[in-house]
DNA sequence: ATAATTTGACCGTG
DNA sequence: CACGGTCAAATTAT
């Protein structure tokens, strides 16, 4: 009958207080060179009975990105609300490994804007404890977008977030986003996308990239002259010149091509401009 | 069948 | 009291 709602132990106390707002910085790269990190804060081992830290003690590093999903590592939804002060839901995201290697790292997702590139302020809780070294991931950084002010461009920053060789964490993207139209009726934004070899989830999407690594039409025949993510992406000249320098590329290419590989099992990541769910909101 | 996800409810903090 | 956050159970997908 009623919800036999057991008593959980939830005494997640803390040591350390920092809240840093990295937005537009793509500073938040996780290397903890020895007992430091983003958050330089020490796992609840101690005795939480006395110091009671408030949730806002909590350490916690903001960062806006069209990429939540592209950390390098991976996430359990934990649970989704939606906030009154925002127009879209927030999406409670845990590292996989919490219960495996007690990684208490944790991480939020919501959409600021329902812009074409949707904007994600994404907050990270913790640093990761586990010992999975993240995916090569490049991170798509907006900085500071235009509160009021005719937004035209984003200032995207292309960064990449570790760089281990074993691969260890696999990127896994798992949202039932039904595909919708895409109706560029809007800016012609492009997508980041990435496809596997190994279909997953999303069967009603047949082929999301040509296999010759061409950007879907989509976009690319909506952007005439704008700068677009899709045109840096579409960029990296496949040509083996060994660009010295071009980490940039050198991470792309790597995503392309070296995560392309079905080494095992990796995760597709198909990101659509479909201008936020339908009202779909079951309360 | 397993695992991840989804949704609701409860608790904690402000 | 209200909002935000997390857990637990149920459901769905693979």
């Amino acid at each position: 009958m009623a919800s036999p709602r057991l008593k959980r132990e939830q005494s997640f106390d803390f040591e350390e207080a920092s809240a840093q707002e990295a937005v537009g910085s793509a500073s938040a790269s996780y290397s903890p060179p020895g007992g430091g990190g983003v958050f330089g804060i020490s796992p609840p081992e101690s005795s939480p009975r006395d110091g009671r830290k408030r949730r806002k003690d909590r350490p916690s590093l903001v960062k806006h990105t069209f990429t939540p999903h592209f950390d390098g590592h991976l996430w359990r939804k934990y649970g989704q609300k939606n906030i009154k002060d925002s127009a879209f839901p927030r999406l409670y995201y845990r590292c996989s490994y919490r219960e495996d290697r007690q990684c208490l790292a944790s991480k939020l997702v919501q959409q600021e804007n329902d812009d074409d590139p949707p904007l994600y302020r994404v907050t990270y809780t913790y640093e990761h404890t586990c010992n999975t070294t993240p995916v090569p991931t490049p991170d798509v950084v907006a900085e500071q977008p235009p509160p009021g002010a005719a937004g035209d461009a984003y200032l995207l920053r292309f960064g990449s977030s570790a760089g281990g060789g074993g691969g260890g964490a696999h990127q896994q993207q798992t949202e039932r986003e039904r595909q919708q139209q895409n109706t560029a009726r809007r800016r012609p934004f492009m997508m980041l996308s990435f496809d596997s070899s190994s279909s997953h989830q999303l069967h009603e999407q047949p082929h999301a990239f040509p296999p010759d690594g061409q950007l879907p039409a989509t976009a690319a025949a909506a952007s005439p002259s704008s700068f677009t993510a899709a045109e840096a992406l579409a960029a990296p000249p496949l040509t083996t010149t060994m660009n010295d320098g071009g980490d940039l590329f050198s991470t792309w290419d790597a995503l392309r091509y070296g995560l392309d590989y079905d080494h095992g099992h990796l995760g597709n990541h198909v990101y659509l401009p479909d201008d936020c769910n339908g009202g779909d909101d079951n309360y």
